[in-house]
DNA sequence: CCTTACATTTACGTTTACGTCAACGTCAAG
DNA sequence: CTTGACGTTGACGTAAACGTAAATGTAAGG
């Protein structure tokens, strides 16, 4: 039965926080594949989910035609070994570049509390003289 | 005395795999401030460090206008309140998009793993009926 | 029926981050 | 002296990811 809910343009760029013309956009390359009610588009849950899935690797900086590899490779039936292999070697490559990320990330996230840090006792010693008058 | 090292273009590009090319584009942009030997670039340790901060910021989809700004706050010499203030929101706000983008690694490095488990199971059921012959 | 609101297609514009010549200087090696 | 090898400054080209404007449709409300 569950006709599984459906979205329209307006909904989906509302609960993402993007422009009606991104999500054409992202169709346009492949990204989004939304059925017709007449002229209108009308996005699956499959479609949300990708939307989300594309927005997420957007920011982690994927450029749309990454997705695009991405999520085709998800939905592929490979089946056989050389594809299989095949697979194994991109998801590789995105573990290493999510990898690397992730140590960037422990670095600015270091630095960030440092000069926060500095911030906060030049504060406190903003404050404390002026407090003794 | 130590006249702490100094780099010619060519060394930077070779040893942070970029190009000459994008390396003057860092200075158009403000990134780098090399001083000259003649007519040609002389690039300093604290270039050497700026660009390395570039590059990761790059690879956390940082803009370089989003990347000067932060090399120019951690270079200012904030020490008014307001200013420090202004600073910590900056601060926070990047440590908030940090920790979105570590999120978002942690859900991607599921999903790979769940697809590098079905890979390897598929590859399984490949190889054992074949070698049963 | 008229307006308002949202949807569509088409098409050109824009920003970012370089790539790619072209034309030239320069210094060491043969 | 000439030939590379590397450096420089323009200047124009380009791919990506939309923004934006124009012209049109269409369904709902007053």
């Amino acid at each position: 039965m569950s006709a599984s809910r459906t979205f329209t343009i307006a909904e989906l760029a509302d609960e993402f926080d993007v422009t009606p013309r991104a999500i054409r956009f992202y169709e346009d390359v492949g990204l989004l594949e939304p059925s017709r009610a007449g002229r209108n588009r009308v996005y699956s849950q499959r479609d949300r989910t990708r939307l989300k899935l594309t927005l997420r690797g957007k920011r982690l900086g994927l450029a749309l035609s990454e997705i695009l590899q991405l999520v085709r490779m998800y939905d592929s039936e490979a089946d056989t070994a050389p594809q299989l292999n095949a697979f194994l070697e991109v998801l590789q490559a995105h573990r290493a570049q999510l990898e690397q990320q992730l140590e960037d990330i422990r670095v600015m996230l270091g630095e960030i509390g440092q000069h926060e840090q500095r911030c906060k006792r030049l504060l406190a010693n903003l404050v404390k003289p002026a407090a003794r008058q």
